[in-house]
DNA sequence: GCGCCTCTGTAGCAAATGTTACGTAGTCGG
DNA sequence: CCGACTACGTAACATTTGCTACAGAGGCGC
């Protein structure tokens, strides 16, 4: 198979509205580098070396606990930045946490001090840099508060109803889902099995159907977790 | 008693460095405000109005579960701003969380009008800015992996470890700090008494005072929980 | 001192979650 | 069809955490 045209940094927004001199940073700054699927990208604990854009694939931002359960914190999808990276330029801070392929993806990677110049000569990178962060903020405070208040029968039941593509399917193993709400495979099969007794979903080998979302969506809030 | 001298926003970093036509912006704009301890300041959903500083005092930024148990998110210092206003200021989203006056606390307030207009002439806002998001984002993910990585005991741990005044005495209910890690005081005391009876910590109303630092350090990383 | 309030200590039970251990079923390549 | 691999189902058990209930102890105002 011939190769997708490449995709470019300068066609994504808030880039592709630079003027000139903008254009002119990033072409001489900017490379790119595709990682393939599982590869880790960061250690917890590294430092980021410049600013990160995801333009095709998917990244996966996760916590990995000393007995070897993951959590995913955030993903980050084409279009986006790794705010990993905004924190260190501007901070100094090391990363504290991991961050993965999860499919073949193309970055582009601006060194530290063009980020820097765009930031501080471009008012749209200026904007787009805090509107990430803060969407950022707004993202993993919410995490944080479904953590705390939200049993894991609601955070999977949350997970299916959220993820489900239009077709009211999820496909994801039940590991993935584990991984994702920081559990293990078992405790979801479990659950799962559940409502799958209840007639609330319908699974098979790598996917999740649902049948009942207005019945998941009840789950969210009513505190009497299971069928009795 | 005399009221000590008012605090102003202009004594503050950054905004003592701004250059006049800055500080001019933030006298017209500037109001203060003052609230009494316990004082909820923002419910979650609630759209901020303003750019928030704190003058003197501390704020709380809390998660509410259904069941009523709170988690502490972070804590706003004098100095330090609130990040929701930030959020609302550019983004256009409900905040997160609840906000709450810990001590009588003294707040200015910038309209978003004239946070934006200083975030797009003053270099020194921008910076502070980002460095504000960022550090949150940092503080943020470092709490989303505590919660997943470790066990309730290892996060008390780290509680008494990192907010022991240098006297090694952490002034502190048990209460509060069932909140302050989403957690009940019955847990807490459960924790504190099997330190106590290992010599690790003694307690008495409202303080609780660290005889072995060490030991506890040691039990942030070995699983092996508990005296056996 | 007395009453009242808040904070602490403790016990026992219930629920939620993690762990271990195995068996089954789908998928793929030969 | 066979073997290997991966995903799924399930059961029993251990641990952790939450919840209820109550008793004692410190502090404070009267």
């Amino acid at each position: 198979m011939t190769k997708p045209p490449m995709p470019d940094l300068a066609d994504f927004s808030p880039f592709r509205d630079l003027p000139p001199e903008g254009r002119r940073l990033l072409e001489r700054g900017a490379t790119s580098r595709h990682v393939p699927s599982t590869t880790p990208l960061l250690h917890k604990g590294q430092k980021a070396s410049g600013a990160y854009f995801v333009l095709e694939g998917h990244l996966r931002v996760y916590a990995l606990a000393p007995n070897g359960t993951e959590a995913t914190l955030y993903t980050i999808a084409p279009g986006e930045t790794c705010v990993f990276a905004l924190n260190s330029l501007f901070n100094d801070l090391l990363y504290p946490a991991w961050v993965q392929a999860v499919e073949p993806t193309t970055l582009a990677v601006l060194p530290a001090a063009t980020y820097r110049q765009l930031f501080a000569e471009q008012p749209l990178i200026r904007d787009f840099t805090v509107r990430t962060l803060s969407s950022l903020v707004f993202h993993l405070m919410g995490q944080l508060e479904e953590v705390h208040a939200y049993t894991l029968r609601q955070r999977l039941a949350n997970l299916l109803l959220t993820h489900a593509a239009s077709s009211g399917e999820l496909r994801m193993t039940q590991q993935q889902m584990g991984f994702h709400l920081g559990t293990t495979r078992e405790v979801v099969a479990r659950l799962l099995g559940e409502w799958v007794d209840a007639g609330l979903i319908h699974t098979r080998r790598g996917a999740t159907r649902l049948l009942d979302p207005a019945a998941l969506s009840r789950l969210l809030d009513g505190s009497a977790p299971s069928a009795d």
